[in-house]
Formats: C-alpha cells, sequence, structure tokens
DNA sequence: AATGAAATACCACTATCGTGGTATTTTTCA
DNA sequence: TGAAAAATACCACGATAGTGGTATTTCATT
C-alpha cells in the first residue's frame, strides 16, 4: 500500500527535498508538486492524491484559502501544513479551513513522513507546543460568554436557557413550575444586566456567534 | 527541577501503579493521591503540584467538574485526564474544562512520564488520534446550515440575516427602504418554509449552536 | 407570450413580549 | 442575627411579533 503525496510548496529547494525524501521512502510516493494554489486546485481533484503537504506562504492564494477550496471539492483528502510560522491566528485558521496536520519547517524527516502516515491513518499530526495553542483558543473563547453570563444568577441563567432554546413565556413558566409573571420579571431582570431589550439581543451578548458562519453560509 | 505530580484516581490499584512510576524516575515526586475530586479540591490549592493526573470517572464530582474547579483556583497548574474513554463528547468537554492533556489508559509508562513532563513544559500532550477528534468538533458545521439556508431566496436570507442580530421588524424596513408589512410578509414566508413561528426557532434551524456550550458555562 | 417565483404593499386581528411598578418569601452570607 | 440578594407573584399598558388574507409588479424561464 502506498501513500500518494502531492506538495504546495513555492520555494524550489524545499519542494525538491520533499519530493525526493517522499519517493525515497519505501510505502510514500510524491505524484505531483505545485508551486502555488491556483496551480493545485486545477490539478489535485483529478489527481486525487491521498494527502496534500501545503506551504501556508504561497505567492497569490495562500496555502489556507487553497487547502479551504481544496478541502471542499474534495472531502476525504487530508492535508498538512508546512510553516515556519507557530502564531495562534494562522494555526486556527489553517486548522479551521480544513487542515488535518501543521508541521514547522524544523521538523525532522522522519518526522514528516510519520505524520504523512499518520494524517492517511486519521491522526491529526501536530506537536504538542501547537496542540496546546490550539487548545488556548478553545479555552479563550469561553471567556468572553462567563463574563456576560456569570452576572447572571442561576435560576436567570435557567431562564437564558429556555429563551435560548426558542420557548414562549407561558412554556417556561410551567416547566418551572412557576407563574408566567415570575418568568416575565426574571426576563426583565436578564435584560437590565444585559443592557439588552429583546431575547434575540441577550442571546447574542451571552453567545456570541463565531465569526463569518452567516457570511459563508451566503 | 523536580516536576511535583499529585493523582486524582479511584481505583486503588491504578493509582498506585502511577504512584511508584513517578517516583520510581528521576525528575518526578508524586506528592498525593486522592480518591476522589471532593477531597482534592480541598488539599490541591494548598499543596501547589506543577501537574495533576485526572481520572474522568470518579465517583461523586467528576473528574471533569474536578479540573474545571480546579482550574479555577490555580490557573498555573497542569492537568491531564487519563481514560479509557475517547468519545468526542467528553475529550472536548474535559479540554474545555481546563485539561491541557488527555490520555487513554493504554498509554506507556513511559509515555506517561513523557506527557508529565510535556504538559509542565508548555505541550499538551495527548495522540494525534485524540487531536483528530479535536479538530473533528472544531470543524463539525457548516452542512446543515446550507440544507434549511437554502430554501430561502436571497431575500429572505438578507433579512434573516437582520432578524439574527436581533434587528426589529421596522428598523429592518428602513434599513431595505421597504414597507414594514413587506418585511413581515418575508418573514412570514421564511417561518413558513423552515416550519416554525418564532425568530429565535428560525435561527436555531439556520445556524445550530454548537452543542454543550452553554451546559458547560453554567 | 405565458407561467411562475419572488418582491413588493396593505389590512385586520390576536398573541406574545417588554416596561414599570409593588410586594412577600426564601436563601445566602457576613 | 440581620442585611442583602434572589426568587416568587401580581397588575396594567403599550410595543412588537406572528397569522391569514388579498393584490400588484417585476423578472426569469419556458
Amino acid at each position: 500500500m502506498t501513500i500518494r503525496v502531492a506538495v504546495i510548496e513555492d520555494q524550489k529547494d524545499t519542494r525538491d527535498m520533499l519530493a525526493v525524501l517522499i519517493n525515497g521512502s519505501e510505502g510514500y510516493k510524491c505524484v505531483a508538486t505545485y508551486e502555488n494554489g491556483e496551480d493545485a486546485i486545477s490539478a489535485i481533484p483529478e489527481l486525487e492524491p491521498d494527502v496534500v503537504m501545503v506551504d501556508i506562504h504561497l505567492p497569490g492564494l495562500t496555502g489556507i484559502e487553497s487547502v479551504r477550496k481544496l478541502k471542499a471539492l474534495c472531502p476525504e483528502m487530508q492535508f498538512i501544513m508546512c510553516t515556519s510560522l507557530e502564531d495562534p491566528e494562522n494555526i486556527f485558521n489553517a486548522l479551521q479551513a480544513g487542515a488535518t496536520g501543521y508541521l514547522t519547517k524544523s521538523t525532522t524527516p522522519t518526522k514528516i513522513l510519520e505524520a504523512i502516515a499518520d494524517a492517511y491513518n486519521g491522526g491529526a499530526p501536530m506537536s504538542s507546543q501547537i496542540a496546546r495553542k490550539v487548545l488556548t483558543f478553545f479555552q479563550a473563547k469561553e471567556e468572553k460568554v462567563n463574563k456576560e453570563l456569570d452576572k447572571l444568577s442561576a435560576r436567570e441563567q435557567e431562564i437564558l436557557d429556555y429563551l435560548s432554546k426558542g420557548y414562549r413565556y407561558k412554556e417556561i413558566a410551567s416547566l418551572l413550575f412557576i407563574n408566567i409573571e415570575t418568568v416575565r420579571k426574571h426576563i426583565h431582570n436578564i435584560y437590565e444586566k444585559l443592557q439588552v431589550n429583546s431575547r434575540t439581543d441577550a442571546l447574542n451578548k451571552v453567545f456570541p456567534k463565531p465569526k463569518g458562519l452567516y457570511a459563508l453560509a451566503i
């Protein structure tokens, strides 16, 4: 069983180095190399490699954008980002775009081959330093949420939860075995604390939407 | 430099095994073991270990809840979850609670020690299989979104976008330079197509929330 | 040229929501 | 124990949202 690999990398020496490494190893074959994202996008869907190594820095279309487009066309294909940059923003964007691995350029040849096999076998190859940065992104998201949320009492949070699910006042009242007027009062207090005056505004304040979701969907 | 480790694990044999492993290794010291989360929470903030190994399955307070509380008290402390479960929900919740590592019980002693050192040094030790599951959580989105969304005409999508931002009918009307009755009509059509009858329900149908987010925040 | 979908506009009615009060009981915590 | 915070309940009013109609115009496609 041979893993078919493609490489997108603008620097000729790195590109050739990768091709030689891959072709020189049992079980791996480099089936194509590209020096920019545009060429890769027009050729890769036909070629159907198993794994694609992508440089983040590409002239024209960036590596991240290339992955986003390719992943949409070929959901089964595995993408590994290769870069010198470790900043969280790039890591996050790359992974969100559909990459499953993230290697820095200092990675040893052995580790590169391992990473390719790993991605092919359902893993997500990345150093634990990078994994930590991913986690930071995860955990950072919550903070802001709680900041608004912990202004509210437990009961208020409970009611807000029902609001978020679209329940009407009287439904909430019967679910909580309290009077509708009490529900109304709680919600009034919630709105005051959050400085809003509608259900939707309250929810948007407490559960901020992931950016770009709608823009993307259009 | 010695890394000070604490262990929270209800099964005596596993607990003892970990303690022996840690104390038998140069550079590591097991400073305490606990058989449940409650004991750990009352003792660990005083003790200030560098790294805490936490079993997910604990009697009473779960491992995840224990980490959440401890992390709030001691943000610098590193937590590694140990479990036999690899299901995405647990992984996600544990990491969101503040754990930085996630080991399965099949991990070898050497890898366990490596993981402890790794967490201590700013990494996030986890297998690449687990890393992939984390990514899946990141990437799991869209799909359903578009399915509901493309039932709607462009104008309807535009109006739904305003609804999601909390605008009132008359605000939408003046933003789009159309009559409020037209807005009302569009929204009525939107609700019909989506088979709902309130703003919140429509938004929940088109922009499904990442599950577990709110439950976590409580 | 005809059909149909989408966008526009208007009306009347009901339900629900949001505001602004007051007041009692329960819980929490200093 | 005493004060503060939270939860409960009630009322009245105006604003907004949602329902169910009809009807005209525009635009794309057959």
